[in-house]
DNA sequence: TAATTTTGATATAACGTTATATCTATCGTC
DNA sequence: GACGATAGATATAACGTTATATCAAAATTA
């Protein structure tokens, strides 16, 4: 097992110096055609690659982009990943993901180690609760930082988001429309700032048409949630006739468990998920929902993270990013 | 804005030299309890953080794992890290996740700034049709390296696979004894190697019945192309009454687009999936799966890298996972 | 008390690059 | 043919660490 080559090893190789093969190898300064061949000969002989880390060190420049994110299982977050990297490996950079899982522990952790690594941006869906202190840690070593979906309380980074108040204000405008009016949010969890926003387009469309009633309904996120909690729910409000839910999967949770006692949703229950997730399209009935972009966030989160770099002293950028409302068949006029 | 402190203003801080700042840094070296304190204090004043480059660099030491997997949106992906990131942090690493899209070309430029990024260790998921100079681009830079799920055909690299020929061996059978004789084994691509060694176990398993007939249908492993496919399926082999399905999505597909002509999965159609995503147990019917168990596989191959990491010259490990067959709705005795 | 060991610190060099300055040979200009 | 300009290479230093060797003073031993 012969050791890696390095610099030295390929100039000897070829015969000229190690300035010479570094400029051979990044194309840069004046060099004949003569020895750029030498050099590229015997780089390719050698497998010879650059050690990132020392090129880094010296050049001040960072190749690679981190995405701390609270699930990577999530499929929005896959699309917007995909939208990064495409826009990002274009201008040479390496994506690389982290996940928190929603942790603010393991946020912390993984954080301290992407610091330690000297990464050139951060794009970053914030834990729920994350504390100042970490915010402050990011600060202190003015890593160029650009936050999605999550806006964090403490500090002024780049953020682009959702229109979230005005997704539900539109949503909920279209139920009573319909002619509904007793409309409940169903899903979230009460600290998430996003879901404030929601609840306030929800509210204000309310307000708009004259309702004063509202129903907040806290619960997890996800599909099983959506099935336990919608009897409950029904139980304890049993007027109501359709949902706003704070996502996909626990929308269509609660289809699942409308089903299973015989009532069909839109017909029986008007529901809206949000997200437009792969299978909302592929349930039955297909589901009403709220389309995000996901693949356009990420695009435009990979250039704001450039203009970050590129000027780190420019102003903060903030953006959202317009949502649609999708009718399919689960929403249907009130009865 | 300050610059980022390094090791030589920590020390001038604190009044000590750089390489004493250094030991106390990471806890060697014999150190007096009163510099010790000093040189904290000044650190946490400082908010310095160690510059992982510089340090693995000299050191050789590379404390951050890679993982290249083809779908990072894939749950059972999602257990897969946690269980390599949950232990691997206890032992100091960060887990960074890279996403191939399944694409030899992305795969390609992930893994050349994977190399030139100096990591510890890949655990990796080869993309389809994986050519044999990727092989060699990792072997020639000799990193340490674990493949799952898919087993590179060029190379000796440590491995950690599923059961698959026993897997769908066990499903066929049981379908056997329930009675059915057209089973079809439903999805999966042509040239992957794991659906070949599955397509075994299905063949296995009929022919000691002395069934001589099989069919196998090629098709994406996701659920719109399930539903889309099952009506061809079942128009060029009306005869079918049972399928053995290469993922739970392509299998919940086939459900849906089953239910949709009026006809019940388990009564009509027995479905076996593969994977027991979290769906699978939530649909109606409730999918009959083969369950793997990702979270322990994550941990086994962390396992298996810091094997490889602390002793890079043992001998090949190869490892399968065990399999166990989840009976639920989907799957009746043949009428 | 002289010799030896231990304690707690430091000086120096090295990891593999790249930025900057420098140098020689050749070229063009008048 | 003397001069400056340019092409094509190189020497040197620096990025921020850590490994190794070294050193003075204090503590232990004989």
């Amino acid at each position: 097992m012969t050791k890696k080559p390095n610099l030295k090893t390929l100039a000897q190789a070829a015969g000229v110096s190690v300035p010479t093969a570094s400029q051979v190898m990044r194309g840069t300064g004046r060099i004949s055609e003569e020895t750029r061949k030498k050099v590229l000969k015997a780089a390719e002989r050698l497998h010879y690659v650059p050690d990132g880390r020392a090129a880094s060190m010296r050049s001040g420049e960072k190749r690679e982009i981190g995405m701390l994110i609270h699930r990577i299982s999530n499929p929005f977050n896959a699309e917007v990943i995909s939208g990064v990297s495409d826009h990002l490996e274009e201008h040479g950079y390496l994506v690389s993901i982290l996940d928190s899982r929603d942790d603010v522990q393991h946020q912390k952790k993984n954080l301290e180690a992407f610091i330690r690594s000297s990464r050139g941006g951060l794009i970053w869906v914030p834990a729920h609760d994350t504390p100042k202190t970490t915010i402050d840690m990011l600060r202190t070593h003015s890593i160029p930082t650009v936050t999605f979906l999550r806006q964090s309380k403490f500090a002024q980074f780049d953020h682009i988001g959702l229109k979230n108040t005005q997704a539900t204000y539109k949503a909920t405008r279209h139920l009573i429309e319909l002619g509904h009016r007793r409309i409940v949010y169903f899903g979230g969890e009460p600290h998430s700032d996003v879901r404030q926003e929601r609840i306030e387009g929800f509210k204000s469309a309310l307000k708009e048409y004259g309702i004063d009633q509202h129903v907040v309904w806290d619960a997890p996120d996800d599909k099983s949630s959506g099935v336990n909690e919608l009897h409950q729910l029904l139980n304890q409000h049993p007027d109501t006739t359709a949902l706003i839910c704070n996502g996909d999967m626990i929308a269509l949770g609660a289809c699942f468990a409308l089903q299973k006692t015989g009532k069909a949703p839109g017909k029986d229950l008007s529901i809206i998920g949000f997200d437009d997730v792969q299978d909302a399209a592929l349930a039955t009935p297909a589901l009403s929902t709220i389309s995000t972009h996901p693949y356009e966030l990420g695009t435009l989160l990979a250039k704001t993270i450039l203009d970050r770099i590129a000027d780190p002293l420019q102003p903060v950028k903030t953006s959202q990013i317009e949502t649609q409302l999708i009718l399919r068949e689960t929403t249907a006029p009130a009865t």
